[in-house]
DNA sequence: CACTACAGTGAACGCCGTTCACGGTCAAAC
DNA sequence: GTTTGACCGTGAACGGCGTTCACTGTAGTG
């Protein structure tokens, strides 16, 4: 495994001690400066991409980086910052750059759709962004990318700031229902909804008429669609908007 | 500890039995048949609506039940499916009876003020309810209740369907953000968003040039006015809908 | 009265986040 | 060149979690 010791050159070598010309071969444990911030989150990144955010335990980390539990309180101070980190760490992955010359719809559309691309690519992290305000650079690129069409669109700056609001929630919200895979009766697969309808159908019609009649269409798995959908609902609505008393023109 | 035990009637009873003559004062554990599975259901609410979801663990709910954790087995598969049950219990709550006289936009806000409040009284349940499809009656009428309005209002099936799930995913995913508690930059107080609000206007201009501008309305700690306002624009997107082709006429 | 079904017990298993005394290693100070 | 001190990872431990299981005593049935 590990190439001979050739240390006959000074000898004074204690076993478990490398000679000082030893350069351990490319990322082998030297014992000392194994662990940094960085290679912490980036390994937690890697764990919830494969697994999910329920994945990433002290432990499994620090196993993956070859280090018992305990050494990652050297770099991080409890789960919750680690928490905070990899946040951090996914909204960077998101390309807040826009063109300033499409209309301010696309721009918003764009933009929603790369947030939830990478929210998606996380599972579990739009849940944990649901309990924070993060304040990091990025999160702040990120808002000032929603705003920026917001305002160009001529929405007054309340209803501007409540418009972000509404589109970073919905996106979150959209994303926190993906890939969770806690309920046997899930609508997954196509068998599985083709059973739901059919359980929609035979519901009594008399207690329940509009849900038998339109059953179909309330679950509905094409998420691509439904957010979409969605989000034009959402665009319409603040297209319609109208200035209202305590706004202020600037 | 104990009180003294006078079992010297029959004589017969053995160690850590009651007389027959011994009746239990008024819902003291006999030891036999002290749960219910209703019991467990509804100290698990209590719990939620006290501490938040968070402090629902398994043995704190057994010893609020004078039980042993594992005793709950008999009543519960696991603790998903106590999940599943609280959520029923808490979409009871919600009254989903409507005016049918009043326009449709005014019963889906009352539904969905009425969703927000019972969601909002059980911290940390919306999250809970995100990660399902819950098929349950309370849960099909609360459905029933959002879908029938809507249909009213004239949409077509298909987007009917879509827009039940924009306006209760709206409703969950506003509720999930919360009491949390989880970081200690939230925004509750006054003080704290002030100290916010000048952290904001702090931030280079050039890189943030409309987050400094309209900084102030972003982060408003008035969940009222923006869950409503919020709903206005959704239903005003709603409003607006034009038939798409392949909807299909009934 | 005997029998059986079963609800609750207590202990255990394996996981979790977190803490801490210890020891080894490096770099700077003398 | 030696000493010193800062620092990082170790290993063991603590308390709490969800869950399982052999056991026990009671309650209802015949």
């Amino acid at each position: 495994m590990a190439q001979p010791r050739q240390d006959g050159v000074d000898g004074a070598a204690a076993a478990g001690s490398h000679p000082l010309w030893f350069i351990p071969p490319a990322g082998q444990e030297t014992q000392r400066r194994v662990l940094t911030r960085e290679r912490v989150v980036a390994e937690a990144l890697a764990i919830i991409a494969e697994n999910g955010v329920d994945a990433l335990s002290m432990r499994a980390l620090a196993t993956r980086l070859g280090v018992v539990a305990g050494a990652l309180y050297r770099h991080v101070r409890n789960k919750e910052q680690l928490h905070d980190l990899v946040l951090d760490g996914v909204l960077a992955e998101v390309d807040a750059r826009t063109e300033k010359l499409a209309p301010w719809t696309e721009q918003i559309r764009v933009l929603t759709h790369r947030l939830r691309a990478v929210l998606e690519e996380h599972p579990g992290i739009a849940g944990l962004l649901k309990t924070r305000d993060p304040l990091g650079p990025h999160s702040l690129a990120l808002a000032e990318a929603f705003l920026a069409p917001l305002h160009e669109a001529g929405l007054p700056p309340r209803q501007a700031g409540l418009a972000y609001s509404l589109i970073y929630g919905y996106t979150l919200g959209f994303a926190v229902e993906g890939r969770s895979s806690v309920n046997e009766q899930r609508v997954c697969d196509a068998a599985t909804r083709a059973q739901l309808h059919a359980f929609i159908r035979a519901l009594p019609s008399d207690r329940f008429p509009t849900l038998v009649a339109l059953g179909e269409h309330v679950w509905v798995d094409n998420r691509d669609e439904r957010f979409a959908t969605g989000l034009d609902t959402i665009l319409r609505g603040l297209e319609t908007t109208r200035p209202t008393a305590g706004d202020g023109a600037t």
